[in-house]
This record gives C-alpha cells, sequence and structure tokens, in this order.
DNA sequence: CATATTCTGTGTCGATCGTTACAGAATTGG
DNA sequence: CCAATTCTGTAACGATCGACACAGAATATG
C-alpha cells in the first residue's frame, strides 16, 4: 500500500465534525466552518468523507454509537420497566443541557426536524427516532408479559408519551434548560406510570 | 396618496409566506421559493416586507396570531386547570399533525431550534415558547390558590412537563404521528395530573 | 533510485444565496 | 396634460455555498 500517509486523525476529525453539526445542524454547518473545526483543508477532507452529507451521515453514525447508547442503554437498566424508563429519562435530563464537553440538545430528537435536509439523512435520523420508540416498546411489552404492568396498558400511548417527552426535553434544552429542570419534568413524567407509584 | 397600486394583496403573500417557512424553516425556505409561493416578484417583495428576515417575523406574528392562540387559548378553557391541560393537550394532538390546510408540526415549538438563525428571530420564537410555559405556571398557580390543587405541588416541574409533552407531540408530528396516536400520549400525560384522575 | 500512489495546499469552479439598480408602467395631485 | 410618486419586471450584483483541478510533497514498493 503506497502513497502519502494521512497527517490528521480520522476519528478526531470525525467527532470535531459530529459536535459542530451537534451545535448547527446540517445547512448551517458550512464546510468552511467544518474545515476549521476538523483543522483539515477541504480536498484533504472530501478524499476522507466524500461529500458534506456523507461527512454528516458518518458523524450522526458516531453520534448514536457514543453519545445516543450511553443514555439508550439505561433504559435497559434496573430491575424493573418503570426503573428502566426512570434511568432513561433522568440519563436524558442529565445529557441534554449544555455541558463543558458537549452541546446543548440532542442530534437524534432535533435532527431534521425541518424537512428539507437531504432525503438520507432525514430517512437516518427518522430510523433512530423510531428505534427507540421500538425500544420503550419492547420494555413495556416486556413488562406486561412478566406481570409488572397490566395487560390492559396501551403500550402504543405510553411508549409515544414518553417519547414526547424525551423529545421535549431536548427542545427545552436547547433553550438553555438547566438538569435540575429538565429532572423535575422527568420526575413528574413518572406520575403517569400506570398503576401509580 | 399618489404612487401606483400594490397589484397583490399583501396579507394573503404574508400567509403564503407562513405556510412556507412553516414547513421548511427560515434556511431551507429561499427566497426563490418565497416569491414563488407568494406570487410575487423580489423587488415587490422587499418593498413590502423589507427583509427575508422581517418578512419570517411579520409570518411567525401572523402564525402566532392565528393558528396558535386558536390552541393555547384552550388553556383557560373548562372549569378546571386540569380541564384546560387536557384540552391544551388533546387541541394540539388534534392541530399538530399535517392536515389538508395546514403543515405538520409547530412553528413555534420547532422554530430556531437549530441555533444559527438570525438572533431577532431565535429572541422571538423562544419568548413565545417561554410565554406558553408562564400561561401554563399561571394556571397551575391559580389552581392551587384556588384550592383545586394542592400547594405541595411542583408547579414548576409540572409545567415544563406538560409543556414537553407538546413539544415533543410537535416533533412526533413532523416524523407523521397521527392525531390518534399523538392524543394517546396526550390522554397519558394527565395520568401525571397531581392526586390521580 | 525510480515509479506508482496518495495525501496536502492553493486556487477556483458553477450554482445559488439574499438583495438591489434600473427602466418602464400605473396611479394621484396640480 | 404634467409632474411626482410608487409599484412591476428584468437583470444583475457581491457573497457564499459545496465541490474539485491541479501541482507539489511524502510515502511504499521494486
Amino acid at each position: 500500500m503506497a502513497g502519502r500517509p494521512r497527517e490528521f486523525d480520522r476519528d478526531a476529525a470525525l467527532e470535531a465534525a459530529m459536535f459542530l453539526f451537534w451545535r448547527k445542524g446540517f445547512e448551517a454547518a458550512s464546510m468552511h466552518d467544518l474545515c476549521d473545526a476538523m483543522g483539515v483543508r477541504s480536498p484533504s477532507l472530501y478524499a476522507a468523507f466524500e461529500s458534506k452529507e456523507a461527512l454528516y451521515l458518518a458523524a450522526f453514525e458516531h453520534y448514536v454509537a457514543t453519545e445516543g447508547q450511553a443514555v439508550w442503554d439505561k433504559l435497559g437498566e434496573g430491575a424493573t420497566a418503570r426503573a428502566g424508563v426512570e434511568n432513561l429519562l433522568i440519563g436524558m435530563a442529565e445529557a441534554l443541557p449544555k455541558s463543558r464537553t458537549s452541546p446543548a440538545g440532542c442530534m437524534v430528537a432535533l435532527g431534521a426536524v425541518s424537512d428539507e435536509w437531504p432525503a438520507a439523512i432525514t430517512r437516518a435520523v427518522r430510523k433512530v427516532r423510531l428505534d427507540l420508540l421500538d425500544s420503550l416498546r419492547a420494555r413495556l411489552e416486556a413488562a406486561i408479559a412478566n406481570g409488572e404492568l397490566s395487560d390492559a396498558v396501551d403500550v402504543e400511548a405510553l411508549g409515544r408519551f414518553y417519547l414526547s417527552v424525551i423529545q421535549g426535553m431536548a427542545i427545552q434544552a436547547k433553550d438553555g434548560a438547566t438538569a435540575a429542570e429538565l429532572r423535575g419534568a422527568a420526575k413528574t413524567a413518572m406520575a403517569a406510570w400506570p398503576g401509580g407509584a
């Protein structure tokens, strides 16, 4: 394998792109901004990532595999489905506000909501949103199967409800809501758990 | 008052702009798109509305005064605060999905969430979002004052919680959720009302 | 060392962005 | 009818967009 070696760290550059897309979204993050943030000239960027659209998809995948998964995994933690959902909501409340290391909001919840993003990106982002809804449904179904929840519970409605709370918290985090404020909303949402506390 | 009369209906053009901004957001709606949708050439548009940013602000104001107010008013309807909040949530579930006459989603909930919109627009949109939060808080405080709710209720948390549900429903409506699906989430959210049903 | 290969940096491409100059058309007031 | 005024339509402005041509520099292989 001949050829001049790449002078930048592909993974580090991808992560820098992820943070910029996270902050600005797809359109508002220009290639000029991206080159600056990634420390790479545009021909090198195109050689490594093909196009802005492909770069976004790669950055989004990286986001899902790291930032996203770390929080969504909390749904599986806890002895009961109720504990799992509460862990997920509280985890979101902690993760969504701006911190020293990450922007406010969520690439999944807030990505491609304005239509008009490239179709492939809209498809990828919506798929992850629906995957989370499926995960919620699955955990609720399992809770019904093992008797934690009555089989009279409307899984569809309950799943969409918790998804709504999560996505709404993402918007509020963008508006500057603190983790404590979002925790309050999350705790309140748990009061809707079927059968009470 | 001399001068050639305007050949287009300013209000009709503004409403056409509103629908386009509603569907596409600020950046994705180009002046070319807007001229097409409004049936006006760009010099006439600039003469009537000054700039794209000012046009958005005017369209947004129009949205708030019509589409928005019609739904938010439901918070005040109903004998109790609980009924008011439920009316608001159900009203949102009906209004948010795409219909024959209007795009999916909400200019208030989903506007200027990607930063990087002109500062004046971000300021205006966030202000309306916070106004709705204030309205929720006010209705809850009133409910405590007249004894409907215990004064142990965390108004801040409860208000943010219902705002989250509304904003999350707006995202799901953009993803194609139906009114029936959003109603399910709304009904479920009412189960979190303090003191149970 | 020679060659093939791959990256880097400069500079620029055509397209589109928001915006406006300019000339002609349509109106009101004198 | 003339002047002043305001709109309409054509055409184009400079800026920025995403993307790339090209030449030179740096590596591996033979």
